[in-house]
DNA sequence: ACCTGAACACCGTTCAAGT
DNA sequence: ACCTGAACACCGTTCAAGT
């Protein structure tokens, strides 16, 4: 392994900054995983001495939080714009969130923990309830309750995806192998629906999910289709 | 702080078990946070030498987990029975699981990721479907899609409270305080609900979301009261 | 002012040594 | 067999030294 080799060729001042750290931080995490992104691998990945990137981050964690604003830009700028039909809105913007946690599914819990919102989805979750009909306060408070579901569920859900091969042998996540072997005597109803059960990472669970609460949205909506 | 201090009394044998280390890891926790889980602190706990634990763990990852599986038992042991209404029964389950993370939200990721189910709840789930006369696969469906929204949105939810100070000034929460002084120009929707936007650890958002999902469950339901 | 080198405190883990 | 002591590799962070 590389170790912090002394006597490298001295990078050039002024060559380092922010935006190149940042990449750097992501070859390495695309690369190796989340949990070899350290100073050392940025710093092997840059050419440069791990302290370096003291000069321009204060720690880690702004680091860090840098690497996500810059996935999140890149997913959603100039993503959505308005329909006539209020209800597909809705429902693009859901999955235009959902995707973004998957195409990054390492760092999806924390995004949804650390950056929890923006202004631009929420204006247009805001709006498109508006235009159903909807009053200022429900449609504030529906726009919370889906924002929260979708957020919540695209990050659990990518964070499934994303965890380390050695720790899945640890998890209950054998279940979906063995759950039939349950005695039907004790587990009488899982007995009854058999294979229809969807595996735990299915995308089917979502989606159901979702398909039910827009159909709520829509049904108490003063303009409906 | 307390070292690795040398010369400690020594512990009588088979005076250690995994039920007292997981004790004691619960306290360490409990008392200092999930950061300050480690070998060095737990052994302080016990009056025991830090890598004494390797006896009866693997490694850290398997403490880890039994930790959670005691606490998981301990909300859930014997918690729901079957009453003549499946839909308070299906409501009942959620804020169960949702009082088990907020119960600890230091551990709400880890026991959403790699403890996702457990039989006990599918089969109360599965069993309050049937009831309200749904068929086997809708049921398995429908089970899987309560679940999911209920167990991520909970997680979430309870991490979010548990971040450390330190890093909340670091994050976009301070967007609770801030988004009436956006421009109303360019987030007129945002500036139209004004100060009915619940906080983004308001627990209306979820509440909101279950009522809507479970509204959709009566409403497909052959069985409805 | 920006980058490098060395050092520090801390961590999980391994392994030989005690009893 | 179970607990202890010492050591190892690795990590984030600080700070003085180079240029």
């Amino acid at each position: 392994m590389a170790q912090t080799r002394t006597g490298r060729p001295r990078r050039a001042r002024d060559s380092l900054s922010r935006e190149l750290i940042v990449a750097a931080a992501e070859a390495v995490v695309q690369r190796q995983g989340l949990d070899r992104l350290t100073f050392q691998a940025i710093g092997d990945e840059l050419d440069a001495h791990p302290t370096s990137i003291y000069r321009h981050f204060r720690d880690k964690d702004e680091l860090f939080l840098a690497l996500i604003d810059t996935l999140r830009a890149r997913s959603y700028s100039g993503a959505m714009t308005e329909t006539d039909d209020w209800m597909a809105d809705l429902r693009n913007q859901a999955h235009l969130i959902h995707d973004h946690y998957m195409r990054y599914p390492e760092f999806a819990l924390q995004m949804a923990l650390r950056r929890p919102t923006d202004f631009m989805s929420v204006e247009f979750t805001i709006g498109a309830l508006r235009r159903g009909g909807y009053d200022a306060e429900s449609a504030a408070l529906y726009a919370r309750a889906l924002g929260q579901l979708v957020r919540s569920a695209a990050s659990i859900q990518a964070a499934l995806t994303a965890i380390p091969e050695e720790q899945r042998d640890a998890d209950d996540l054998t279940w979906e192998k063995d759950y039939r072997k349950l005695d039907p005597e004790s587990h009488p109803n899982i007995a009854w629906v058999g294979s229809h059960l969807p595996g735990i990472r299915d995308p089917r669970g979502w989606e159901t999910a979702l398909d039910l609460l827009l159909e709520s949205i829509e049904r108490h909506a003063p303009n409906r289709r």
